[in-house]
Order: structure tokens, then sequence, then C-alpha cells
DNA sequence: AGCATTATTTTCACTGCTCGAATAAAAATG
DNA sequence: CATTTTTATTCGAGCAGTGAAAATAATGCT
């Protein structure tokens, strides 16, 4: 029941952040624009700006840099973000790469640094100090971003304890359990936070298409893992941590295939491409899921399957009813009125899809309310940086920037 | 993302809220206690006091009607609801009773009415005469009342259309597809509203159990049916429907046991007394699920099945894999820190616990997570009473009266 | 009985916020 | 060059909340 006394400085803090809010969704915006778009006064978005462009937040773009739609009139002077007004610093780690991207206020890509990962990486080089180092590089590459970043944002995927600070569980090899995100945020005294793929995929795919924007959607990652990011009425659920899930180790049958996680039965252990790849090459369910897929060896799968081949269908058919099984069950505790399936596994929908609805059709749920629209949707590696981008930015808006002091 | 603008108004509102609330959890407190809960200052609470006060919504208690722990000092004046302020009808439409309570704003039951029904109870008596006629027998009883009465809250089963207006299907016979809650509100000009009852469930366990206040809690109801409601830290997801769930109707076992709602292989078409009785008797699982057990039949099998019988102890271990696998299940989506059973299958939970310790032990979020406490919770008649009372009174809390006008 | 002590409330002066209306500013039009 | 149109700022009013001081109402001590 943790709600907050409401006084005129919160007041603020919440028209500012609506101020910012619809920068950041609309871009750059006239003060007639800012007024009618979050519903405050003129008088109030002239003091709220002019507070903000006093400390640097936003500023005043020149008239040259605005597309003129000129007619009768003042013509207006558009605010944006002042790109300057700090930065941020983002990781992606998945299980075979990390990436590094410096971006500023606005949003604009500063640098990036890439790195492959292997399964020995994180034992050879501790998370933490992993980490460090390249943040460090970047700083020295970029002096003067380095000075104004605010904040660290870490993509992983796993299982988070309550707090979110510590990863309980990855496929990530020796990531598991290491505190590198509070060292991190000690060493570099910045705040440093994680988020799951699952949740950034969800998020991204919300800026991505504005017709997702105020829609409940789950978005599902089916590739190397499987994986699940939802989003309530434009809301990502929860205020922290939740809204990602576990989907991709739901299980879908008592003591089943094997599953990476080393449980067995998980969604993920027939749907992932090792899962698919087992079932087609007729490998025992309980033998040990291979390390890592090479792209071309699950393309090659698919379009083997697409030629009619048995095998490699019947694997598609198994993955995809352990997709529909695993959706229908999750439609029984959180209906969203859109499915999003994202990752080399889109591909592969054409094969599904027909397990999946199948399965859905199967339950009560989508009895009654009718089956939710289903989407694939390639490419899920823009998504998930956008999510971490734009979670990152707003998180900044909000915290660092509605609050006036 | 409708965050709506900030203005003095609703900072009295919001706060004018924050002491209602501290009210309806803590009963009658002095202003001081108001100013140190709700963390506002003294002079506020004088203030919105003052307006309540005026207003008519709560009132100063006379120095006799307070517990005297009296030390020195002024003592304080502890301020209430004042009962007369408003009340609400509160509907809970069973398969086979409806009852129908009148309760004050001050959360104290005025008058009750309880009808037996019948599977062709609504088929004869269309669900709009039905509960308009009690409802006004209630009101013609209580003619004071019947004057203040703010809203008609209605606990139903089964599931709810998007806008939440209408029950698109339920278990219970004739009442889906029927607008009974518009008709209801056009005829008495009131606002009512349907609460899915597992969802009631949940709200009714965070106010009998103080300790489940803060804490995300799945509320599970094992009996005629089985339910799922959930709360997550204290607040119920979603505003308006979520948070309910159709955790009964998950699927269980593909293409399994017919269950009531029609579909194969529900939990519930295993896990609940008639699932269980099938079970126990080897009825055929495609069999038409009897329409009603009787309350003393179920108990009469709980107990051949403690005393050792083998068939009853199956169906108990059935059912308890059935829980086990859909809780496993859920919590890949969203995992409480407690799981509530409550229901007549609360008693039999001993039967079925190390079933559903199973299935949970085998799922990865429990692994890595730790199992969540699993408490077994009698009679769920009450809970979901109080969930259906102090969730409409806290609606004419927040909504009527925090507001000023 | 009378006065100091203590705890609860109220009063008051002050600051910050939003809002509507009026005013100023900057361009196109005729 | 005056008029029209659109954009932005200024100003006074109204309402919140706050801290400090004052008022209130009982107990305890001498």
């Amino acid at each position: 029941m943790a709600r907050k006394v409401s006084d005129s400085d919160s007041v603020r803090r919440q028209n500012r952040g609506l101020v910012l809010g619809a920068l950041r969704v609309e871009g750059p915006l006239s003060r007639t624009a800012l007024a009618s778009g979050t519903g405050l006064s003129h008088a109030s978005i002239t003091a709220i700006t002019q507070d903000l462009v006093e400390q640097g937040i936003i500023l005043d773009l020149e008239p040259g840099e605005r597309a003129d739609a000129r007619g009768r009139g003042r013509p207006a002077t558009l605010v944006g973000f002042n790109r300057q007004a700090g930065s941020a610093a983002l990781f992606e780690i998945d299980v075979n790469r990390a990436r590094l991207s410096l971006v500023d206020y606005g949003g604009i890509l500063v640098d990036r640094l890439e790195t492959q990962l292997t399964p020995k990486s994180f034992a050879e080089t501790p998370p933490t100090h992993f980490l460090a180092e390249r943040l460090q590089q970047l700083q020295q590459r970029n002096p003067e971003h380095a000075k104004i970043i605010q904040r660290v944002a870490i993509s992983v995927q796993g299982i988070l304890n309550r707090d979110g600070q510590i990863l309980k569980w990855s496929p990530v090899a020796h990531i598991a359990n290491t505190p590198f995100a509070a060292e991190l945020a000690e060493q570099f005294a910045l705040p440093v936070s994680l988020h799951k793929r699952g949740r950034l995929l969800a998020e991204g795919a919300r800026w991505l298409d504005p017709a997702l924007a105020d829609a409940s959607v789950a978005t599902v990652f089916v590739g190397s893992t499987v994986a699940m990011g939802m989003t309530f009425r434009g809301q990502i659920l929860g205020r922290s941590d939740e809204g990602a899930t576990e989907f991709g180790h739901m299980n879908h049958q008592p003591n089943g295939a094997l599953c990476r996680c080393g449980m067995r039965g998980c969604v993920e252990a027939y749907a992932s491409d090792y899962g698919v790849l087992r079932t087609a090459y007729s490998v025992p369910e309980t033998a040990t899921p291979a390390p890592a897929v090479p792209a071309q060896e699950y393309e090659g799968l698919i379009a083997r399957a697409e030629a009619g081949e048995r095998a490699a269908t019947h694997a598609f058919n198994l993955a995809g009813r352990a997709v529909g099984f695993g959706l229908s069950r999750m439609m029984a505790v959180f209906d969203p009125s859109h499915i999003l399936i994202v990752g080399p596994g889109a591909r592969a929908f054409g094969l599904m899809q027909s397990e999946i609805y199948a399965a859905l059709a199967g339950s009560l749920v989508c009895r009654v309310n009718g089956l939710p629209q289903l989407i694939a949707y390639r490419d899920e590696r823009e998504p998930v940086f956008r999510g971490l981008l734009m979670k990152t930015l707003n998180e900044i808006d909000q915290t660092d920037f509605a609050t006036r002091a």
C-alpha cells in the first residue's frame, strides 16, 4: 500500500515527467503541442519548459533544425532533448556475445563495443572485471560523454533474485550468483540495473510498433532459448522485474525432454533450436543439449522442413505443440490481445503455426475470448536494444530529471 | 500511458484517499495517528478531516466509544467512518446459492438475503430479474439504507469480457452472455461491478491475514471448481479485472479428462471434487462430470483416503499432480512468495501435498528461487465476502469520497 | 487548589503549483 | 502597412501542503 503523500513538489514532478514523456514518445514538439499532448495549460508548459531549459535538460531547436511546414501565424519553436544532458551505458549480454553501447540523452548511439563470448569467457574473466574493463575502454574513447553517464543498464537472460540485482540462474555460463551489478555500481559510482531480455523485447516491441503501444502483448522469443515478456495495456507489468517470465522453462511434458537448464520437459527443450535439432535427428530426448547451434544449421532445417522432409516437419510440429500449450497455459493466467513471435524461430512460424493454433483452440480462454492475434516478427536484436534504450532513458527522464532539485 | 495531469485537486484527492485508506485498514484513529500513518503534516490532517467531517463522511467518536488507554496530555479524539455516509449491496453468486448482503459504510452487515440455486434457476427467472427482485426486497426491508446505496458489487465465477461487464462463460447455468450488470445499473441507477470470485479470494486473504498484506500471494480455491486469484506485493494486479485467472481451466493434460467447461484435460477436471470422485470410482475420464457433488460424499472420500484406501489416495494423488503442475506452470509467468490453498479441498491438502511439491520441485523457478510457502486454509466463504466487502468500500472511499466536490 | 507538564489539535504566515485571461510576439496576407 | 492568425509569456487568483506557534485539555506534583 506504499502510496505516498502528494504535495506541490510531486505535482511538479508528475507534470515534468509528463512533458519529458511526451517528448520521448513524439520527438521534438512545440510548446502548444506539448500543452495539448499532456493536457497541461499553456501557462504551465511555459513554466515547466523554462525550468527544464534553464537546467539544460531540454533546449529550443534552431529554426533550421525543424521541418518547416509553415503557414500563417507565429512559427512554433520546437523543444527537444539536450543530447548533452546525460548519457547511458547499455550492455547486452547474450550466450555468445556481449555488446556495450553508449547512447546520449537524445537516444543517439555514440559508440559501441562488441565482444564474442564463449562458455569459458566468464570463467577466465570474472563478469565484474569483464564489464568494468569494457566500460572503462568506452569511457576513455569518449571522455566528454564519460562524465555525464548516469546509468548502466544490462540486458541479461535468466532468473533474477527478488531485488533484481543478482542473476540466480542463467544460460550464460559462469555469470549466475556473481554480484556484478552491485560491484559495478560501486566501482563506477553509478546506478546499475539488470533487465531480463524477454522483458525488454516486450518493451521494444511497444516502441517499434505504435499499434502495440497500448495493447496487452506477450512477446515470445524463439531461438537458442525460448523466452517471453509481457506488457499490460501498454504498461510493463509490475514496477521492476515482473513482466518478465520464465516461459521457456515452463513445464510442457512431465519428465520430458532434457533442457539446458537441467530440468526435464521445459518448453525450450522442444522449441528452441537445439530442441528442434535433437528431435529432427532422432537424438534421444535425454541426451545433453548441444551447447550452441550454428545459425545455418537451424536455417537448413527450416529449409528441409519447408521442402516437406518428414523428420524436420515433425520436429517443428513438436516445437509448435510445446509453444502452443505453453501459450495456452500462460493464457489461463494472463491473456494478451496480441502475441508476437520473434527471433530466429519466427522464420519457422509457418511450420509451427498449425500446432500452436490447435493447442490454443483447446483452451477455454481462447474458446471464449477468441484466439489472440499471433504475429511473427523477424529480427529480435533491435527490439532488445531499443527496449533497453527506451527503458533506460525513460528511467532517467522520470527519476533523475522529473525531480526538480 | 494514460498518466494524468496533476493539480491541486488531485493532490487533495490523493491525500484524502490516504486518510480514508488508513481508517479503512486501521479502524478509528486520532488525528495524530493519521498524521504519522499517512505521512501528512498535522496541519493538513486538520484541514482534511475538517472537510470530511463537514461532508458527513467521517465523524468524531464520542469519548465513551474509545478504549481508554489514557495517560498525561490532552486526550485524543478518534475519528471513524460515518456509517450512514453510504452503503453497498453485495451479491455472491455461486453454483448452488446466491447471497445478497447490505453493508453500511463502516463495513457492518445490515441485512442479508440467501437463496438456493439450481441449474434451472436462471432459466426460469432471467438473471436481471432475479437480482433486481432481491435487491428490491432488501431495499424495502431497509428503507433508510436504500436511499444511500452507492454501489452494487457482484461476485461471480467464470470468464468476463474485456470491459468486465458481461460473463462470457460461467459454471453457473444460464447466466453467461446476459447483460445483467448493465441492466441492473440502469434499473437502479447505480454503478454495478462484477468481480471474479478467485480474485476476491486473493483480496480477502490479504485483509484476513495482515502478514499477507504486502506479499505476492496466489490464492487457489479447490472445491467444486478450481480457481485462483493473485496479489502482487499487496496490490491486486492490474486495475480492473486482472489478477483473476482461469487457473482451473489451465490445460494439464493434452486431450485429458473431460472438464465441466467442455474442454479436455483442465486442472479442474482432475482436482475438483467431481474430478477426484470420478477418478476414485474409476469412471472413465471422458464421462460427463457430475453436476454437483454433495459435501459429505467428498468428505467421505477424504476420510477413506486418509484411512489408506488405494483408489481414494490415487485420486487425490492425481488431483495433487494436476494442481502441482498447474502451479509450476503458473510460476513460470508469475511467481508469488506465498500460495494459499482454500476451499473444501484445503482439507485434503495433506493427501495432495507430496504430489504438489514433487511437481513444483521439477520447475526451474522453484529450484532457483526455492519453493513458495504453501498454506492450506479452510473456509473460503468469509474471504470471498470480506474481499468483496473491502474491495467495494475501498472503491467508494477512493472514487466517491476522495474526490472533494 | 494551583501551577507545571505533557500530548493533541488548530491557527497562521509562507511557498509552490496550476489555471484562465490578457498581453506580447512573430509571421503571412491583402 | 494594417489585419489576421498562430504561438508563447505574463499576471493575478485560488488552492494545496508545511513548519512553527498557539490553543486546548487532561494529568501530576506541591
